[in-house]
DNA sequence: CGTATGAGTTACGTCAACGTAAATTCCCAT
DNA sequence: ATGGGAATTTACGTTGACGTAACTCATACG
């Protein structure tokens, strides 16, 4: 038992920095299932586990419909069996996109820099300039 | 003098796989520019350079807006001495952030690899179980 | 008991990046 | 001349991921 408390939803907002709206509208979406004590939502671990890959999924520009797919991937625990294939396929899938976009970004990335280092030498001569003008 | 012959709309389209809404959607944000011949727009290598880079830069995530400043930067012959070293810095701010998102890409791309041994064990227990009840 | 505070619902607004349809306009071959 | 194919302009439509009112409901507090 690790710490298995719920919070409302504005302490998750404040945890994960996301608004009441996203949160209402993650779960509108079905990817997030808090609880619900009468009118109030309380979120659980489960909850807060999911949030924080939904956030990681989306600063690697996945839609959320995607990382609904892979949260489901990660949270099946058991039955689903003939589904399973197919999302273990979809995984496979983005998998290899994922990498492919990795080495295109390590590309880019040094591309990038090669095409700073001319910056640089701009800069440089431009400060030159600059001194001789004074 | 390599290739500088001028290509119609079509051409690009057919060259780039891009529609031609596209193009002239560009064109109007600014990130292309190519010559009115008439009522027609010839494109030039200089666009055909710009809309390779645009093609990638989408890849990447970016927005039409980002891109068409990092354009701004491989494309800046001279002058725009003021602006240069502003955009530097943008330029430095995205780098730093590529490189940080390729780390997390990077370390998701391993957690989601260990998420799918699980799926392949399973997969195999499954295979059992159906051989076990044939 | 009144009210201020926080959560909830409903529903319209927004922004990016085009798609799509309608109405010209231009060029050319029959 | 004319009909057919491109290309153009104008403008409204679309999807995703929320933002932003507007209004209701519940409750804790002085």
């Amino acid at each position: 038992m690790t710490d298995d408390r719920t919070m409302t939803i504005r302490e998750m907002c404040d945890a994960f920095d996301v608004t009441p709206r996203t949160l209402r509208f993650y779960e509108a979406k079905e990817l997030l299932f808090p609880i619900r004590e009468g009118q109030k939502r309380l979120f659980t671990k489960r909850d807060r586990a999911r949030l924080k890959l939904i956030l990681r999924g989306k600063r690697f520009g996945f839609s959320l419909e995607e990382i609904r797919q892979l949260l489901d991937l990660y949270h099946m625990g058991d039955q689903q069996q003939t589904q399973l294939a197919r999302t273990y396929e979809i995984a496979q899938q983005r998998l290899s996109d994922m990498e492919a976009q990795r080495d295109e970004l390590t590309q880019a990335i040094d591309e990038l820099k090669e095409q700073m280092r001319w910056g640089e030498k701009m800069l440089a001569s431009m400060d030159q300039t600059k001194k001789a003008a004074e």
